[in-house]
Order: structure tokens, then C-alpha cells, then sequence
DNA sequence: TGTTCTTCATACTAATTAGTATTTTTTATG
DNA sequence: CATAAAAAATACTAATTAGTATGAAGAACA
């Protein structure tokens, strides 16, 4: 990789996770080169605004790590229900960079910013639906396989897992414990078990 | 009600229109006080710092509120699954003063604010664990009344309530549409029947 | 080696921010 | 009505903000 490629990508990782736990608004450029000991120079010759910033850290950072790690696993999946309930388990339970206090990096960026920022609500409605898709496909394969009932609608389970998700990762952060987690999961456990 | 207690009134409750529409970080007191045409040498006697006002906020709008349009109805509910979905279905569908685009209140301030105040932290978690306890003692009632299975865990089931409403508030929020909510309503249903 | 384009460094600006100091007006009460 | 306290108005400050102007290194290549 370039020199000019890594400076890029430092100040796109070093804002993602000042970012992700102080939030967009209240991280300052200032702070973000701070961080990253690249000047302000730098910082501007590659990106325009700061929203630009933004954008790219969906584009360039939340994007690719959804796909390796949410995206490309459910494709695999041949029975949805098992291994919703481990991919979900695993990412509020066991994930090593996200923490219970600043809850889900995608979640947190559009409660913030989807109500006033066009380009940042694009970047996470593709990011979101993209997910939303793989979720629906791997149900629907799962009734084919005979894992998962013939009158579940596949979308509305999608929209119900994913809006549970965000909410008990909200949740977490107003406890700031894991064990809302694990009481969360296990009612999860029960539903997902009424679609088999 | 006395002036002063007016202009008191008047800034929480514009401030909180604000903030709900826009967030608490990017709400301005200069703009504050420039929507409720107050002063501020007024402002800075009523509140003696920002979070002051945004604490009284959650304490003086946000939590009557609840009582009355939630905590109050689910008391004197008899058949809480019913209830349960009714209550959800106006607040997405119906409620005049929320809008899809800007979300929950508490769920926004929640996400915006908790991880790095206390004072927030405190003030919401108050408020959100008087809205599960009732949900919680809701379910024991159904429980007993024979409306809700007895192997059924109340607690599990609040927060899988509470969690799932506050996700798809922020669905809303990205999409914009009030559509999600019906799609997820539809499922709601489905799993609140589960509980019978 | 000299030149050109890329990448970065430094110093600045104008606007906005929360909060303060001080004075003036309004209200309540004897 | 006089007076004291409460309430509000005005003008300010110091810090922080995103963004700019300009020039200096660095790399690529003739």
C-alpha cells in the first residue's frame, strides 16, 4: 500500500473508533488529527469535508467488515434459525471490538445522523438493506431445506431480528451490563425457536 | 402558573422539540433561546448549565408523559398481550407528536447521550425501568388472569418488547417510511401470540 | 539531474459555542 | 407606596469549530 494510501486509511480507522465511542458531531477534526498525528494539510487533500470523511468510513470501513463477517456467513448458512441466534449471540457476547457502553457503530451513526444528512442515510440504508437481504435469503432457503415453517414471512422476521438487535444493543448502552444481553438472548432463543 | 414558571415551561418545551428533531449536542442554547424568544440572562437563571436543562428535560416533560400515556394505561390493563400490541401500534402509527423520521425521544438521547453522562444516564434509566416494570407486572397480572402462559418469563419478554420497539424506531428513522412499521407490527403480532 | 505532480505542513480565519458579569425591570410584600 | 428579592435583558469572553491559503517536501519520470 501506498504512503499516501495508509495515511488515508489511519485517519479512517482512528475516526471510526473516536467516532464510535464519542459519537459524529462531538468528534472534532482537530481531535481526529490529534489522534492520528497526520496534519491538517493531510487531512484535507484527502477528504473535502468532513462529511466526506463520514461517508467513506461507511463506505471503506462498516461496509467491507459487514460483509466478511455478517454477509458472506449467513450466505453459508444452510439452517437460518441456529445460526441467527449464534451470529447475534457472538456479536453482542463475544465480539472483541464492540463494547456494551457505545453499542452498535451503524445503529449509532443513523439515529445520529439518517434524520439531516442525505449521503450518510444512502451509505447506511444500502449497508442495512444489504443485510436485511442476505437475512431474508438465507430464510427462505431455510424453508426449502424444511428448518424454518412454510407461513414465516421472510421479511417481516428480517425487520424483527434486526430491530431487535438495535434495540437491546440502545439498551446496553443506557445499562452499560451484559446482562441485559443475556436476558435479551434468551427470549430471542424462544422466538426464533416458534419459526422452526 | 406564575411568569417565571411560564418561561421555564416554554424552554423545556421548545428545547425538547429541538432536540428531539435535531439532538441534544447540535441544539444550541443561542438557538434555544432565540425559538422561545427568551433571553439569556432568563435561560441562565432558570438552568444554571445546558445538561442541567436537558436532565430537567427528561424529568419534567419526558417522564409525565410516560406516566400518562403509558405506564397509567398498562396498570390498569387486564389482557396485556393485547394491550401490549395496541400500545405499540398507536405510539408507531398513530401518535400525533412522534414522527418516523426523528424516532424515539428516549431512545435518541438514550443512544446520544448515555455513554458519557451520568446524569442522562441516570435520569433515563429511571425512566425506562419504570416503563418495564410495568410491562413486568403486566405480564405477571396476564399471567394470572389466564391470558399469558405460565412458562412464559415477564422479564425476558419486557425487554424484548422494549428492545424491539426501540430498533425499529431507528429503522424508521433510516428509511423514513412509515412501511417498516407495518411490516413490523405484522410480525410483533405473530410473536405476542406466541405468549398466549 | 531537473521538472512536474502528488502529498503533506503551517498558519490563519470567520463563525459558533457555552457560559459570565453586570445592569435593568418586574413582582411580591410590608 | 417603598423596598427587597426575583426575573430577565444586554453585552461580553475565551475556547472550539470546520475549513482555507499558501508553501514546502516527496516521489515519479523524462
Amino acid at each position: 500500500m501506498s504512503k499516501a494510501a495508509n495515511t488515508r486509511l489511519t485517519i479512517l480507522q482512528k475516526a471510526f473508533e473516536l467516532i464510535y465511542t464519542k459519537g459524529y458531531q462531538t468528534t472534532s477534526i482537530d481531535e481526529i488529527i490529534a489522534t492520528t498525528k497526520v496534519t491538517k494539510g493531510a487531512f484535507y487533500y484527502h477528504f473535502k469535508t468532513k462529511d466526506e470523511m463520514g461517508v467513506a468510513i461507511i463506505e471503506e470501513i462498516l461496509k467491507p467488515t459487514m460483509l466478511e463477517n455478517f454477509i458472506k456467513p449467513t450466505e453459508k448458512s444452510q439452517n437460518p434459525i441456529d445460526d441467527f441466534y449464534n451470529m447475534i449471540s457472538y456479536l453482542l457476547m463475544e465480539d472483541p471490538f464492540l463494547q456494551v457502553k457505545y453499542g452498535c457503530p451503524v445503529g449509532n451513526l443513523t439515529q445520529e445522523m439518517s434524520p439531516w444528512n442525505n449521503k450518510f442515510s444512502e451509505a447506511l440504508t444500502e449497508l442495512v438493506n444489504q443485510w436485511k437481504t442476505t437475512i431474508i435469503k438465507a430464510i427462505e432457503k431455510g424453508q426449502n431445506g424444511g428448518f424454518v415453517r412454510k407461513d414465516v414471512v421472510p421479511e417481516q422476521v428480517a425487520f424483527f431480528i434486526l430491530s431487535g438487535y438495535w434495540g437491546i444493543r440502545n439498551f446496553g448502552k443506557l445499562q452499560n451490563d451484559k446482562s441485559v444481553y443475556v436476558v435479551y438472548l434468551q427470549e430471542f432463543k424462544k422466538y426464533l425457536n416458534t419459526l422452526k
